[in-house]
DNA sequence: CCGGATCCGAATCGATACTG
DNA sequence: CAGTATCGATTCGGATCCGG
């Protein structure tokens, strides 16, 4: 029952035997969106085995890094504990790191909306971010539509499509500056491979609504360089 | 062969194809500290089986992590390419992490030379270190013997016992400040539950040679706080 | 000794079916 | 909704063996 361990004596060996195990790291990288039912996790994991989900809660739990909720008359909730919730720069730094080594989509890969969520968060720059006016955008990726505003520096994101309940206060009721639609090639503007005119010219970013010039904005403001050593 | 998919895509599921799978993190992390042989490896991580290794180092060199470098008529060594060498602040950010959790050591953990050197350089506070004078430390946790070297802000530290070559530059020759030794309680000194005069009389920790007074200067230096947001 | 490859039992994972 | 149960497919772990 105790997990294998790795024999060693060391803060990185506890750390892999705590969130190591296959499928542990994604299941806290949607947490760090927001508390989570099983069934939600589930939908947002669309290849992980029941059985396999339940088993890292129960790890995850005893690991002290995520907590079961029950909501009265409602349901419950898996959310992160503070331990857990100390992940989060290691898991936007992870994001970041794997930017930079995804191709384009394998068949059968999907965008879900925490991994959008999280891949925002990833490549939001706050310096960047801390200088521009502030600004709402949309975004329609595949199936999954979000909303992100960018200001005073802080970025806050929800959830349009697949809907799912704002985190960290109100939604802002506002209507986007921009709606922008696109498809996977979204990655090559925000590693800059592909500049925001080439992406609208070549087909592969739309901005549905509002200003076309603010997709550059966009481009500015969420941002992976490769080589970058984040932290 | 093609490793399993997690079916998204997402920058955090591609860096956990890349380096998620069992044992792959503990080989970067012994790799952070220097270019390793095989037989090295085999050494710092006693519990892996030899072909395990072999097909992590295979992973880790298509995933563009690793990167095998023959030595002439001197055998061969893996190193980290620049991409994994990235990996680095993630790696230290992980080791503080699961620092915090970390107890007593079960029966059977060791404590290698490479990940007590990755632990010192998790625990080192630049912002202390700086304004310290320069100083020397000697420290040997069961067989393991380590210099570490603060100067001008600057951590380096250096395997002693067992030898290896030292990384990023000659070795200090000077004679150290302070030789400490110690056990798994260490750890305790480093978290601030235990306090350095408490740690020598309760007989945890011992000042072989220089002035005890300076295991205080090493806990100030080496501390990971619990609850900490590291970066 | 170095750098693996091979073999095999044990444990885990993945897919699907099923239940309170 | 929130999981168990089952079972074949993979992977892991431990030991041994092998070519330079």
């Amino acid at each position: 029952m105790a997990s294998r361990s790795y024999g060693q004596y060391c803060g990185v060996t506890t750390a892999v035997e705590r969130v190591g195990e296959r499928w542990a790291l994604l299941i806290v990288r949607d947490l760090l969106v927001g508390p989570r039912r099983y069934t939600d996790l589930k939908q947002g994991l669309p290849k992980i085995p029941t059985n396999i989900l339940s088993t890292r809660l129960k790890e995850l739990q005893e690991g002290g890094v995520v907590r079961r909720v029950p909501i009265p008359r409602c349901g419950l909730v898996y959310e992160l504990t503070e331990y857990g919730r100390e992940l989060e720069p290691i898991v936007l730094a992870l994001g970041r790191w794997g930017f930079q080594q995804m191709g384009d989509p394998g068949e059968g890969d999907i965008v879900t909306a925490d991994s959008l969520t999280m891949a925002l968060r990833t490549a939001y720059r706050v310096d960047v971010g801390g200088s521009m006016p502030e600004t709402t955008y949309e975004l329609a990726v595949g199936l999954v539509t979000l909303g992100a505003r960018v200001a005073g520096g802080a970025l806050q994101v929800w959830q349009i499509a697949p809907a799912a309940p704002p985190v960290g206060g109100a939604l802002p009721d506002v209507e986007p500056d921009v709606r922008i639609a696109a498809g996977p090639a979204i990655r090559r503007v925000i590693s800059g491979e592909l500049s925001p005119d080439d992406a609208i010219a070549g087909g592969h970013v739309h901005v549905v609504d509002g200003d076309p010039a603010l997709l550059a904005r966009f481009a500015a403001t969420f941002h992976i360089e490769p080589g970058e050593r984040a932290a």
